[in-house]
DNA sequence: CGGTGTCTTGAATACCATCAAGTCTTGTGG
DNA sequence: CCACAAGACTTGATGGTATTCAAGACACCG
């Protein structure tokens, strides 16, 4: 299969996640879009190569200190940065959903330093670094896209510092979804009256990026559902009282 | 007085901090150098605008949410990025030193999510963003550089992600000066035999960065005082048992 | 059908925060 | 130069939050 079919194949096979890729950082970047555009007018060669690739849930996508020249960006699905200690404990550093550049470190370093595992199944499309260098140094107004994920990923990085040095279990879980519900929004991945939106993590995904143990994120969702804060059915999530679930998060 | 003139002074009064000066991140970038080289060079016009600027301990240099179109590179002193809590609280997100850019997202931002501190007296320099773009665009081999600073930056800010989620106090303070160890080491600012190194945190700086209260910080040191790993003086810090300390740090 | 993963709940414990009192240093204005 | 105030650090007592340990319910899957 050579690289224009590739390319087309993928562009081809996303509707289920149109509203997705427009919302894309990838699509943002005219990547996805510049490498469908040139597949399909077949006359010049492809500058980008790029690959659609399908993982199933809970299997690792990247990992740790591997060496790559791909720079993975996410179409669907959810899936986390994680880095594991030598205790075993785990920490998440951030949550990726569809749209998401894996790390934008990625764009110029080959070495991660976490590795990345899908928690749902997820379908996520490569570049190679190379080509994408050369695209970016070809077309100098797209570092300002670029800049812009570099500083909301960072923006994020330093949410979570303050979020985990500073505030009690409710407050970091509470935030935790509502960042989440907000990054969703965003995505047009949440329905309104009622708030509801998909939420495939796991109480054990809470814990390990709010810094708790999983014993005491169910302490503290049982608490919120008690409160008629919200409530968690069939991988899905309802923020029934979003006034008084910001209150608890301390988002004023 | 001209901007020349103004590059000129800068070069030629930093004799104290030369060693700092050459492991300087705006010296990697070239743009101290550049601008000095311009302004010795009379002939042509100076590019790159900077200004010196010096602040007393405990100043603010850069506060939250102001717009401004300089990016500060510290010369000398130590400084920390802060945010504060509407309760009060506080969270050092990092510690800035000779050499470090304040933060890479102001290269292309002009809003800091955080404000910095000095916690010395602080020489810092400010660059303007624009002639800062420019003069990155006109020299793409810089980007390189500009990537390496921004990647390492990404990396404090997971691995403080993970101290804070994962680790208990006494690792979390230990790993914080053997960081600080490591980055004044490279800049040629530690001492061997005994391993000693400039100090001027105070118990509640290191509280803030750790995300713990200055009292514990107070009994976490005074143990490891007790158990003869490290000494503090004089705002001045030994480590007599690197061995030990690093085990407490657990880093292996 | 056993096995595994997920979630819940209760009891005991550990870690760190809070409160409080006191020492010592640093800085400042009279 | 002294007196006083403010800041920095220490130490002990007490309390709260989150962890650890343990046991059981439930769903899902091969």
């Amino acid at each position: 299969m050579n690289v224009q079919a590739k390319g087309r194949a993928a562009a081809e096979a996303s509707p289920p996640n149109q509203l997705a890729c427009v919302a894309c950082t990838a699509y943002e970047l005219n990547l996805c879009r510049a490498a469908a555009e040139r597949a399909r007018s077949c006359g010049e060669p492809v500058q980008i190569d790029q690959s659609v690739h399908i993982v199933p849930a809970r299997r690792i996508i990247y990992r740790e200190h591997d060496m790559h020249d791909a720079v993975p960006i996410i179409c669907s699905g959810w899936a986390a940065s994680v880095v594991t200690l030598s205790d075993g404990s785990r920490q998440i550093l951030s949550f990726l959903l569809a749209g998401d550049l894996v790390s934008t470190a990625l764009l110029f370093e080959p070495r991660p330093n976490c590795l990345v595992e899908a928690i749902t199944d997820v379908r996520y499309r490569t570049f190679k670094r190379s080509d994408l260098k050369g695209f970016l140094l070809r077309h100098p107004d797209l570092f300002d896209k670029v800049s812009k994920a570099w500083i909301e990923e960072k923006g994020r990085s330093d949410q979570l510092i303050v979020d985990l040095g500073r505030r009690t279990a409710d407050e970091r879980i509470a935030r935790l979804i509502l960042n989440l519900a907000e990054r969703l929004g965003r995505r047009g991945m949440v329905q309104t009256e009622p708030m509801e939106m998909e939420f495939p993590l796991r109480q054990h995904h809470i814990a390990d990026a709010t810094g708790l143990t999983p014993v005491h994120v169910s302490k503290v969702l049982s608490e919120f559902r008690r409160n008629g804060l919200i409530k968690i059915s069939d991988r899905s999530l309802t923020i029934c009282d979003l006034a008084g679930f910001r209150r608890v998060a301390h988002m004023r």
